[in-house]
DNA sequence: GAGTGATGTGTAATCGATTACACATATGAA
DNA sequence: TTCATATGTGTAATCGATTACACATCACTC
């Protein structure tokens, strides 16, 4: 491998003038300059990140923790990141939770000690050992999609999307409407989605059954599963169902396509997420645009910001649009 | 940022030992490990991997370069990466040439600067520069999708799967099959399955008509106009159209939907990929699953046995499975 | 009691870059 | 002519780890 040393001795000159040449940073000639190029070009040299940033402090790589790394939301995120940190030339080091909470601590940690210059956080829930680490690594910090204290946060409008998602239902004339989430641990998709919906459903006085909130772990499977459970009631059957997810829904559709039930005549089916496939799957399914991938720009812009300095955290809400579509 | 030399001073003992005792190499007595460790537990420290790297020429980090960052197959074929990789101890530095040839080789340099310790990649064409740049680096290395000579690759057997789909239409009693391809450049889903479908055709006699076979270019949307243009023509209507990949497929079915042709009645529909979505879509999708993650899986563990120094390049060859449904 | 190998620790060179500081020369102003 | 400033280049310290080598003890063996 050519190092600095071996260009600068291909040159003669020092390897201080390599490095300024390589940088533009001081005074270099323009004969000098052009020799150092011709042969960095020609050996193909390229400097040592390690060393450059052992120097430096910097990486030119940004983290980023996902709970899932192979789903759609993980991969519309991503490619809104990547889209606007490679342009400034980073590069981007991704890691996968899993779902298990002990690692989102483990991960930041470890992308501390890899000297990444940031850390873009997709956490799926919130506690103070994570925050308090947050705190602790004091590096360029975004979290994307929950509202950390503190910390600059890229959100969506969580509960003023699933309120319009209910009085959509409500004012198409759906009175009997069940709702499968996942666990409140999860503050933006299982509580404040919850929350909303209920507290929607209080304000125009419509009853909600017990057995028709169900709870689901993002799966297709879990949405057939709650619907199913929510169905097997027969006294008290609703007559839309709000699934949190996309996923979700497909799942609970999947289960009344099998049972004979009509969508939407019998049950409206409604999701969020606007997946591809909610498009594509008949009856098309209602659904919320996060616009992810801006999402994820957004989370990247303000991660840019503070590498610049500004480092004000800030909170920024992603807009969202309600997708009218056949199962309503 | 505590170095190990904080660590050292603290535990009264030079930064050799510490160095050993974190690593288990060499002796260290059991007292002064214990004392290393419990001052590195209380004050968090972790190495630096940049100094570490910049000593060792090891990085515990591998490079994936692949041509879309967002899409079903890459998010696949990443989790598999991650979940055999991770387990090891690597991270993963994802790059997205978004379908650019020349950024496959600007990354593959990009990434060995970076001190990677090996590299996957997902091409989607094979050319001598690329070829070269590859041997030029020698770093562990491994092709996903496209057969590189001299270059370990797991491929998928697309010429054979070709050949099963095409077949098996033409068992079902469709003698009138059209295509919808991408660009040739492409070695794997351009040229294999394209000659798959035009030798099989030919095999059993089957007239294949020119304006047949549509070119694509990946796109849900592609499929569409591809599925357009093959019924434009009224004289010779196909009764059955082969999509190299899901989302084309899915686009041919949204136009013949559209048109009001019955599937398969009138026209029958297949798709390579497996997509969650040609499950949901209706009729479902027939499709043949090409185990994206398992392949990942099998790439990954290609690289850990170059790191481990049997490099002997090889040729994994991944299973792949039709799955009958609906939509024939 | 001398020799030998195992155990435990430290000194200092090294990896490949950046950068503070020093020095030399050229240029222009006074 | 002289001094200040701009331009161009080099010396050497530094970042935080690993590791070859040296040295000191200790326990055994013969």
């Amino acid at each position: 491998m050519t190092t600095i040393n071996d260009i600068a001795k291909m040159a003669n000159v020092s390897r201080t003038t390599v490095s300024r040449a390589l940088n533009n940073s001081g005074y270099v000639s323009e004969d000098v300059r052009k020799k150092i190029m011709s042969i960095v070009e020609e050996t193909g040299y390229m400097p040592s990140v390690s060393a450059k940033s052992l120097r430096t402090k910097r990486s030119g790589v940004i983290g980023i923790i996902l709970p899932r790394i192979s789903t759609e939301t993980a991969s519309r995120l991503v490619n809104g990141i990547n889209d606007v940190l490679s342009k400034q030339g980073f590069q981007i080091l991704l890691t996968d939770t899993e779902l298990q909470k002990d690692k989102e601590i483990e991960y930041i940690r470890l992308l501390k000690s890899r000297q990444v210059d940031g850390i873009i956080l997709s956490a799926t829930n919130i506690n103070d050992e994570l925050l308090q680490t947050i705190q602790d690594v004091d590096l360029p910090f975004v979290s994307l999609g929950q509202d950390f204290p503190g910390v600059t946060s890229v959100v969506y409008d969580d509960y003023a999307a699933s309120v319009d998602v209910t009085n959509m239902l409500i004012q198409k004339g759906y009175d009997k409407i069940a709702f499968i989430g996942v666990g409140e641990e999860d503050p933006s998709v299982g509580y404040e989605r919850k929350q909303a919906y209920l507290q929607t459903m209080a304000k125009h006085d419509l009853p909600v059954q017990d057995h028709w909130v169900e709870t689901g772990d993002f799966s297709i499977e879990s949405g057939y599963e709650g619907m199913k459970r929510i169905l097997q009631n027969h006294d008290a059957q609703p007559n839309a169902v709000f699934a949190v997810t996309d996923r979700m829904a497909i799942g609970a559709m999947e289960y009344l396509k099998e049972q004979g039930y009509k969508i939407p005549e019998d049950v409206a089916v409604t999701g969020i997420g606007a997946s591809v496939m909610s498009k594509y799957v008949s009856p098309s399914l209602t659904t919320v645009d996060y616009f992810n991938k801006e999402a994820g720009e957004e989370a990247a812009r303000a991660l840019l910001g503070q590498l610049q300095g500004k480092n004000t955290s800030k909170k920024i809400k992603n807009s969202y649009r309600l997708i009218l579509r056949d199962s309503v």
